[in-house]
DNA sequence: AAATCACATTCAAATTAACGAATGCGATTA
DNA sequence: TAATCGCATTCGTTAATTTGAATGTGATTT
């Protein structure tokens, strides 16, 4: 592949608003699919879709662990140019807008402490639940 | 604008390789239209048209000089940008491609001596001439 | 083996980008 | 003011991207 074929597919993969989102969400190591869910606010589906672009371009990798399957950024130079180009147009670099509403999904990593924690139901259950 | 689609804009203009091209001849300072066709070998609407879209991108302005409409980058960030990006793919920056085959254009830039300099026939004129 | 969970893929419709061809336009010269 | 120069814009067609909806798949539990 050329160079001026990579330099294009690497801008193409930047270019979504929802991939841009999902890298942010990387910068501190990988997440599974459904924190992404969570944190993001789309629908499955949606974030695979751009995964898959993701992934076709090279940027990220993904490992399976049970139930769940964990992306993370292959390259970290990718923030580089993200950094780089938030400083050009004059923004600030997200401070990774997770962190807060923590164990929103029912992944090992956002459960440690049981294993298996229960579906994505959280604190509002069924109305007339016992 | 928000800040996503800010940078989305900023990588959407990036994504085209003749608009990296056109970029990258714009490192050392404004250029003609003209000259950009010369050195790139593009067509001379198809250069206009990419033009037009890193000008809405905000990327590059322009400056008319009689006939010659000189563009130049507003914001030099944007080659950190570009050079970010080629390093992470493990690409070098290009030594501005053009430089040699110099005065292929007839504008007052490249023909310094004759300010109106003859049309872009050079040494090949039509085969019946005097 | 059947059901379930987390995630991926396919399909189709709508939007957008790319690009050639043709034409328009402002500034300059004759 | 008519012709020319350098460049821009419009138009139409083709290709690519986006996005929702539906469905498929591998690992796991029962």
């Amino acid at each position: 592949m050329r160079e001026d074929e990579r330099l294009s597919r690497l801008f193409k993969a930047l270019m979504h608003p929802a991939r841009a989102q999902i890298l942010d969400l990387l910068r501190e190591g990988e997440e599974c699919v459904c924190h992404m869910e969570a944190h993001l606010g789309y629908r499955q589906a949606y974030i695979s879709q751009h995964l898959a672009v993701l992934r076709e371009a090279g940027l990220i990798e993904d490992r399976r662990e049970g139930w769940n399957i964990f992306y993370r950024v292959i390259e970290p130079g990718v923030y580089d140019v993200l950094d780089r180009a938030r400083a050009m147009i004059g923004n600030r670099v997200p401070k990774h807008a997770g962190q807060r509403a923590a164990a929103v999904c029912s992944c090992p990593k956002c459960n440690p402490q049981s294993v298996s924690a229960e579906p994505m139901t959280i604190a509002v259950e069924r109305a007339g639940a016992a």
